[in-house]
RNA sequence: GCUCGGAUGGUGGAACUGGUAGACACGCAGGACUUAAAAUCCUGUUCGCCCUAAAGCGAGUGCGGGUUCGAUUCCCGCUCCGAGUACCA
């Protein structure tokens, strides 16, 4: 019988199935190696010929390394929480559980089509409860952990706790958030419960904090930065925008040093590990305090008017003693006012309160500025003033301040109540005017009012002409004068009209305007103008640079269309007239204490002058942000967290899994909760409220690598992957998967990985040793060219691509499906639809061709090309090596079927050397003869390198080589084809199985058989066909024993009849010659 | 703008540390078998020149230069294409 794809390739894939074939144990006294594939989101749609070109090649590596004497741990799972499903629920009402079952289902039929050698017991999906239990157990160890910049690793928040009960605050370092308190071991102990968990939360490495998030309104959830793409969500490509709000966030910026330097260990591709450097971001350089205090008065500045600085709310007349009394309120805060302070802080009110904040010559205990809301806390402290309570609120009001009052048993007894009064307040009172009586933040209680910047350039300090803010900075209100509110306020409009797109894309305009302030430059102490501009990004850094207009472009630019001016700093600066020199070259000059320096010098002389002033320190900043964490979604891991009294604790550990519950509907409450707030009697213990929002798609995948090394028995444990079997298999050795994972997946999984060794649980600081970015597969899209008559409208006429010229004509994409090396089948055709039944068609040479194009493959372009009906066709063997053969494997290609036949006939030819010409099976015992050694041998060593370089397209070429040969030579030696059946086995496992049982080995051994060994000497020739080349250019072969040395390889072709026709009667100048490769004879 | 890739026949691609450029396959052309088609097999196929063929000659790996006996490969400069990223101070 001829080759029997189906039926062969059938009966394999059963067998394996029912015998387990690819089960792999934990315990072996083989090497172990891991490969692993990105487990798919099994979309509706089904694996187009694209998606498995990863998994083929993983595939033949493993089944390459089983034969090497591997004990290989292949597996396959489902990343089975998403947005999709969800979708498709909240549009049909199914639940996305069945959606994603059904998908999966489909998933693992194809993939099974196609023979791999998966160990399927090992099967993961994400949104499976006995996974997520533990992806919402790493969630609370996370919780439970604070990262310890001493030890520069993850630890228990129980040491923090202990080091907070010995020493206080003092001592601590730890990556946190910015504002965490300073207090003394007693001062911890006096602390009630809520305040400690509040002051833990800074420090916590998953943490609740209000922040600014990419809001996705058409999605109805946040989304983390490597979800957005330009401005817009990455799935569904809807509109994206900046927000405020209570959020769990990972502190991953806490591992950015680490991730940094891990690149350096691992083998990725570089364009890879290029792309997470720059999402790391880190640059080196300097925070730099401008001090805003004195600021000089308009009269200072030599201005009109004596009117006192907008910023100052305070009677200047007694400024500098409520200054110190505002200072020392603070110092001396009473409980009731730290309380409130807790809930108040942050905008957790939904606006900025200040605290102890000198008002004319009162001070108020705390102010909102935007509402023109005082809150006052009676009693404790300032009880002296307490009489004049009444007198004091009316001169308030006359400043056009509303006053509200608490007393301090209310406070203390019920902070919840007493700060969603306050908001209740806020939310009824209409703003204040911009600016007016506005006043300066002094930087809740830490000292001196200031701008801090951000540079990477300490150097060109002497050069900072003006300081630019970014018009988001929430110092602006403050610093705008009375005479430029107007002109601040209307520039701050335009920029905020300005969608985040057309503020990226319009790079050229440079726009700003002057807040009329002055801050002091802490070295010169000369004043500079403050400024603000939607060139500095609120984002970045601090959100204000010191501009230096002759060193960096922006800055030059600016300066240029202001009038500002540019000092050269540097006696190799040139063309400051035309643009900005940005060179470390040459001494510094202009720049006072480092004048005559070099670039080295002069950056060490003024961070240490900096930080002598207390002006300055070094400091490595970070693009990488903190990554937000909860999605407002239905399908996701719950997060295993209740609430109590506005405190987040985690769920007891003997409670996980936390159930994702049931709901009516897939949509937000009316009250715009997360849809887990329809959840019905969904309470922990019954009565706490639970966190509603779930996890980011990218938490099951962080982890999912440790889970396949659980076996199904280590399953019933209770543990995410059991010690031993994490010791055994430690990491990854070859991960293969998509380049698009490059800022999220793969630097999540890297973060979560360090984190899991910092605590103990595994043993590799990198998760994955090697990675192969399969390239993409793009869709080929055909068309066919519809005539249009004068009137416009198309007709029923179809022109081939050749002729289209000739005629007016729309393109129409065609079903790539029902077209064969472009030309056109007509009868499938009029059958596509309806409308074409009575097609017309304008032939050239009795066909019809089709027009190309390159596109992405999707439904509506009719391009996508199902694995299932290649296989049908050709076979899972031929589809397996087809793919390989498209070229090399980190490549992007189109997809284009033309070139299949030739694999299917390769494999058919290969079936024919152990048959006869009536297709009996027939193999000969007889002694191999030289040639087909060589062969053999050639192949084996082939593939073999080819393999390990993972350049699988060029093994499939050898293959067809070594059967061309072993045709011509009429091979059916058993002792040849044997071993071409193992060398071939990792690429057509199906025909290969088949072929190896008919010579008479026990089924299903083959995989469990070794890779055949290279012999060399089968190999060794004594001849060689030497081109010989004059000048370079090659004339002619000559066939020459290899043992000849050079002066008598020379004699031989000298004395060559045909070579003197080149030589014209010269003697040669030089012999060059190569042994085994060239010689070359130079006149 | 910056960073990283890439450019080889009609097409996909090969040539691994500099050593016969175009392997292998597709497509195309011609032929065999067949009533015919499909399938299969055989021959040719980088381009140009010489009427044709053989033989031969010349050019040739995006462009321009360089190093070398010899460059698709190494170096310098440029063009184009792709990917990532972006007022990141």
């Amino acid at each position: 019988m001829d080759y029997q794809f189906r039926d062969i390739e059938q009966r394999w894939q059963k067998f394996w199935a029912d015998n387990q074939t690819f089960k792999v144990e934990n315990n072996s006294e083989k090497p172990k190696y891991y490969v692993l594939d990105m487990f798919p989101y099994p979309s509706g749609a089904g694996l187009h010929v694209g998606h498995p070109l990863g998994y083929i090649a993983s595939d033949i590596f493993s089944r390459y390394k089983r034969l090497k004497g591997f004990n290989v741990l292949h597996p396959m799972g489902y990343d089975s929480f998403g947005l999709p499903a969800e979708q498709y629920a909240i549009q049909t009402g199914q639940h996305p559980a069945i959606t994603t079952e059904a998908n999966i289902n489909r998933y693992r039929e194809q993939l099974d089509n196609l023979g791999f050698s998966f160990d399927w017991s090992r099967e993961v999906r994400t949104s499976d409860p006995s996974y997520y239990k533990w992806t919402q157990w790493i969630f609370m160890m996370l919780f439970n952990s604070w990262y310890n910049l001493e030890s520069d690793k993850a630890e228990s928040i129980e040491v923090l706790v202990k080091k907070f009960e010995s020493n206080g605050s003092e001592g601590i370092k730890a990556v946190s958030d910015d504002d965490v308190a300073v207090f003394t071991a007693d001062e911890w102990k006096n602390k009630s419960d809520a305040e400690k968990q509040n002051e833990l939360l800074k420090y916590r490495l998953t943490y609740l904090r209000e922040s600014t998030v990419n809001w996705c309104p058409a999605l109805g959830t946040v989304l983390a930065n490597d979800e957005v793409k330009d401005g817009y969500s990455e799935r569904g490509g809807h509109p994206v925008e900046q927000k405020k709000m209570m959020q769990w966030s990972m502190r991953i910026t806490a591992y950015a040093d680490r991730m940094l330097q891990g690149l350096d260990s691992i083998d990725w591709p570089e364009p890879l590990k290029e792309m997470q450097r720059n999402w790391i971001g880190k640059s080196v350089g300097a925070l730099v305090k401008f001090s805003l205090t004195p600021t000089p008065s308009p009269k200072e500045r030599g201005e009109p008017g004596g009117e006192q600085p907008g910023y100052m709310t305070a009677d200047p007349a007694i400024w500098d003693i409520l200054k110190e009394h505002s200072r020392q309120h603070r110092k001396d805060s009473t409980q009731a006012e730290d309380i409130l302070w807790q809930h108040l802080r942050n905008s957790k009110t939904g606006y900025k309160i200040r605290r102890q904040h000198a008002i004319g010559t009162y001070i108020a205990d705390f102010i909102c500025l935007k509402k023109g809301l005082i809150i006052e806390v009676d009693g404790g402290y300032h009880t002296e003033i307490k009489d004049q309570d009444e007198l004091r609120s009316e001169a308030l009001n006359n400043l056009g301040f509303e006053v509200i009052r608490f007393s301090n048993e209310q406070v203390v007894s019920d902070p919840t109540g007493v700060s969603g009064k306050i908001k209740e307040k806020l939310n009824t009172l209409p703003d204040r005017i911009l600016g007016d009586s506005d006043s300066l933040s002094l930087g809740e209680g830490r000292g001196e009012a200031y701008i801090e910047v951000f540079t990477t350039r300490v150097d060109t300090i002497y050069g900072t002409t003006f300081l630019v803010l970014a018009p988001e900075h929430e110092l602006v209100e403050g610093l705008t004068t009375p005479d430029r509110k107007e002109e601040i306020q209307n520039y701050i409009d335009q920029t905020r009209k300005k969608s985040e797109l057309d503020r990226m894309a319009d790079t050229k305009t440079v726009s700003g305007a002057f807040t009329g302030s002055y801050a002091k430059h802490p070295i010169s102490g000369e004043p500079v103008p403050v400024w603000i501009a939607d060139y500095v990004l609120a984002g970045y850094g601090t959100g204000a640079v010191m501009a230096v207009p002759s060193g960096d472009q922006r800055d030059w630019l600016f300066a240029t269309k202001f009038g500002l001016p540019i000092v050269a700093i540097s006696d190799a600066q040139v063309n400051l007239d035309q643009e900005a020199d940005p060179t470390k070259e040459g001494k510094y000059i202009n720049s006072g204490i480092v004048n005559g320096l070099t670039y080295k010098e002069a950056t060490g002389v003024l961070i240490a002058k900096l930080e002598e002033l207390g002006a300055g320190k070094a400091k490595v900043n970070y693009r990488l942000r903190d990554a937000i964490f909860g999605r407002q979604r239905y399908w996701g891991e719950p997060v295993p967290v209740y609430f109590k009294d506005g405190l987040p604790y985690l769920i007891s550990i003997e409670d996980l899994p936390l159930l994702l519950p049931e709901v009516d509907k897939y949509l937000p409450t009316e009250s715009g909760e997360p849809p887990l707030g329809r959840a019905e009697n969904w309470k922990y213990k019954g009565e706490l409220e639970y966190e509603l929002s779930t996890m980011p798609g990218w938490a099951g995948s962080s982890w999912y690598w440790y889970r396949y090394m659980a076996s199904p028995e280590d399953r019933k444990q209770d543990v995410f992957a059991p010690a031993d079997a994490i010791a055994y298999w430690k990491d990854v050795d070859l991960y293969i998967g998509g380049s698009e994972h490059a800022t999220g997946h793969l630097l999540y999984s890297r973060f979560w990985n360090k984190f899991l060794k910092d605590l103990g649980y595994v043993v590799e600081e990198e998760p994955f040793k090697k990675l192969i970015n399969q390239g993409m597969i793009q869709g080929r899209s055909n068309f066919v060219y519809r005539i249009i008559d004068e009137s416009g409208r198309g007709t029923n006429k179809f022109v081939s691509h050749g002729l289209k010229s000739q005629y007016t004509t729309s393109a129409i994409h065609v079903d790539v499906n029902i077209v064969y090396n472009e030309i056109l089948d007509l009868e499938k055709f009029k059958a596509f639809r309806p409308e074409f039944a009575e097609a017309e068609f304008i032939l050239e040479g009795g066909k019809y061709i089709c027009g190309v194009e390159v596109e992405k493959m999707s439904k509506s372009k009719f391009n996508v090309v199902n694995p299932d009906d290649l296989i049908e066709r050709y076979g899972a063997d031929t589809l397996r090596m087809y793919e390989m053969f498209l070229g090399p494997l980190e490549q992007s290609k189109p997809w284009n079927t033309n070139g299949i036949e030739g694999v299917f006939k390769f494999l058919r030819k290969f079936w024919k050397l152990f048959h006869d010409d009536e297709f009996n099976f027939r193999v000969s015992d007889e002694e191999p003869s030289k040639a087909e050694y060589k062969a053999l041998h050639k192949i084996i060593r082939k593939v073999e390198e080819d393999i390990e370089r993972f350049s699988f397209n060029t093994s499939v070429s050898s293959f067809m080589i070594c059967v061309n040969e072993l045709t011509d030579l009429k091979c059916n030696k058993k002792q040849i084809l044997e071993q071409l059946v193992q060398v071939l086995a990792p690429y057509a496992p199906h025909i290969t199985e088949e072929l190896w049982t008919l010579l008479g080995n026990p089924a299903g051994s083959l995989s469990a058989s070794s890779y055949p060994k290279f012999n060399p000497e089968y190999l060794v020739e004594n001849e060689f066909s030497y081109p010989v080349s004059v000048n370079g250019k090659t004339r002619m072969n000559l066939s020459i024993s290899l043992t000849l040395t050079q002066p008598e390889v020379e004699e031989i072709v000298l004395a060559n009849e045909d070579l003197r026709k080149y030589l014209e009667g010269k003697s040669p100048k030089k012999i060059i010659f190569v042994k085994g490769k060239i010689i070359n004879v130079v006149i």
